[in-house]
DNA sequence: GACACGATGGGCT
DNA sequence: GCCCATCGTGTCT
């Protein structure tokens, strides 16, 4: 497939702190857009610029999964901030998380979009399509190009396979809007994106 | 056990 | 815009 000119794109040595996810995830979600989400797989290397995320409560969010209590599935909202929370979405899609707030305190950021950039060829290979608009635009679509999985939920973004790069870097404003996809919770803007090509969904204004 | 339900995405109208 | 596959999870019996 075509390949891209890309920016000079960080690598190793560079990686957020604990301390850095150990925030609000509405904070979280805003101070995410613009960085790198790296993956290196047995597969290969892949990377991409998350555009897009949603920030995820506990309690106090009846949209969350960790809304009534801890459960085996949700029990690593409830971990350490900088950990990944990876869940399966009808059957088979995967989402992936980064967990926020405190340890003990649930909260994370839904990964929704990323500007494909490092290892476009083995996210199209994963993907089966070789269209750069559909490798990365969407939580369930990111994964599967990025080749995250279950196993990859409760890993650690500071020293593990994947994660998330010191330096954000923007092309426009942050923009704010209802989250997608849920029926309830509708009225917090908490869908934060940079508007442009890779955005998944459509521009909703708050309630 | 049984059962209803998705933080989705692909295909079709 | 509408339909629905597909299965882990949580809730209820």
């Amino acid at each position: 497939m075509a390949t891209r000119r890309v920016e000079a794109i960080p690598q190793e040595g560079s990686r957020l702190s604990r301390r850095f996810y150990a925030r609000p995830s509405v904070a979280l979600a805003k101070s995410l857009v613009g960085r790198m989400l790296f993956h290196d797989s047995p597969d290969g290397l892949t990377g991409g610029r998350i555009v897009e995320v949603e920030a995820y409560g506990g309690r106090n969010d009846p949209a969350s999964h960790a809304f009534r209590r801890m459960t085996p599935r949700n029990s690593v909202m409830f971990g350490p901030p900088g950990n990944l929370y990876v869940y399966l979405s009808y059957g088979m899609h995967h989402c992936a998380n980064v967990v926020g707030e405190t340890e003990g305190v649930a909260g994370a950021v839904l990964i929704r979009a990323l500007e494909p950039l490092l290892g476009l060829d083995l996210m199209a290979h994963r993907r089966g399509v070789s269209d750069l608009g559909l490798l990365t635009k969407g939580p369930g679509r990111l994964c599967q190009a990025m080749g995250i999985r279950l196993a990859q939920n409760g890993i650690d973004l500071m020293d593990g396979p994947v994660w998330i790069d010191g330096a954000p870097r923007l092309r426009g404003q942050i923009q704010a809007s209802a989250r997608v996809g849920i029926g309830i919770g509708q009225d917090q803007p908490w869908r934060f994106f940079e508007a442009g090509p890779w955005v998944s969904g459509r521009v909703k204004a708050p309630r």
